[in-house]
DNA sequence: TTCCATAAACGAACGGCGTTCGCATCGAGC
DNA sequence: GCTCGATGCGAACGCCGTTCGTTTATGGAA
């Protein structure tokens, strides 16, 4: 079982997570879809055994009471980079239990940065569910993008030129500001927009 | 066309996202699945149909800078409430190109209520990505729990007793501060975390 | 009125998905 | 050596999105 979900990390993260059909992993394991049954009860309990093996896998600081937004941060961006290593498979994370132990691991260390940062309870609480919601929507939205990228023939490769050029062809009359913002708009290398949206949750965090 | 979007509405807002196939679709209107690809080319297409008309029945207030973050929220709320309608309809938003004519028009309402209010150019561009992202990701998550709820039998009614028994019988030595804070986890009647989350984002806006 | 070109609609099928069922196969206990 | 229970798996089921070749309907020309 193990194995299986080792596999089956393997084919996601070199084909992604909708190449990860029950026959695909069957033939990787060199048997048929019907074995995998008697060490996995569903697709949807495999999907589980990732995600929880994903969380697994994520170190939590010691809570540091004059670091609480860089670690806020780091642990945010662990996920973030786990999830991609693995494209596509935070849509499965959003299908998850809440109640998974690994997933409830990283929330208590969450919870534990947040409260030792000053963050009044309740804020905490919900905080962390909000963190965990963003990270796992936002890394959806980039490997979807990416897919599209790479399946579509051609056309669907939005650099940033291209967008670009689309959006300062709009009609001006009707997309005043989003013409004017275009370059706003499409700005952001590597992982700067995660860090804005990060960052200003974390500060509508400290100023409560 | 136009008949085909709105019947594939029909089949979402009373069975759900997941239940709406070709086929399904195709015996809504007493025909075979091979005549909807005379209207519409793909599901991918159809998808993005729908999402098109989702945003297009979405008002936009006319700006006002002393009232930008309610206006902020009410779109926000009224765009959450439309994906509801529809349980599990984000799931295609997500997927959904950036530029339908729709979603930028709706984008345009929330870049011009964040520049009026006041807000930097680069912090408004990003901050319409992120709270189309986070509408979209609440309500997906809100729709698959709904949808486990009714379809899984039993014993996945998780309503927030439930939960709480749960979580407070945890071992408190793993996890100190998740079973100390389970009635705050666990809090939140209708849309108090997002309402929550919203703020977060807003507040940190306005205090950039 | 008759005829035919053209476009729209459709029945049947294809390949692939998750999942199940019942039959082989094999090792352990008598 | 023989039986018997557990394990593994081939084949099939009922779905899915999509395509292909044919049938049907339409509307302008003769």
């Amino acid at each position: 079982m193990e194995q299986v979900v080792d596999t089956a990390l393997g084919v996601i993260a070199t084909e992604g997570y909708e190449a990860l059909t029950m026959r695909r992993l069957a033939g990787e394991l060199d048997t048929g879809p019907a074995s995998l049954y008697a060490h996995v009860v569903n697709k949807a309990d495999l999907d589980e055994l990732l995600i929880g093996r994903l969380f697994a896998e994520l170190a939590l600081p010691e809570p540091d009471p004059a670091a609480w937004r860089e670690q806020l941060r780091d642990v945010c961006a662990g996920m973030r980079d786990q999830y991609l290593r693995y494209p596509g498979i935070s849509r499965a994370t959003l299908a998850a239990a809440p109640t998974d132990v690994e997933i409830l691991r990283v929330g208590e260390g969450l919870l534990a940065i947040l409260l030792t940062g000053g963050v009044a309870p309740q804020a905490a609480a919900w905080a962390v569910d909000a963190l965990l919601l963003y990270v796992a929507a936002y890394c959806l939205e980039l490997s979807i993008a990416h897919q599209r990228a790479a399946h579509e023939d051609t056309a669907w490769v939005v650099d940033r030129d291209e967008l670009l050029r689309r959006v300062t062809a709009l009609p001006a009359a009707a997309f005043p500001h989003t013409t004017r913002l275009a370059a706003e708009l499409t700005a952001g290398e590597g992982h700067d927009r995660f860090d804005f949206t990060l960052g200003l949750m974390i500060d509508g965090l400290a100023s409560r």
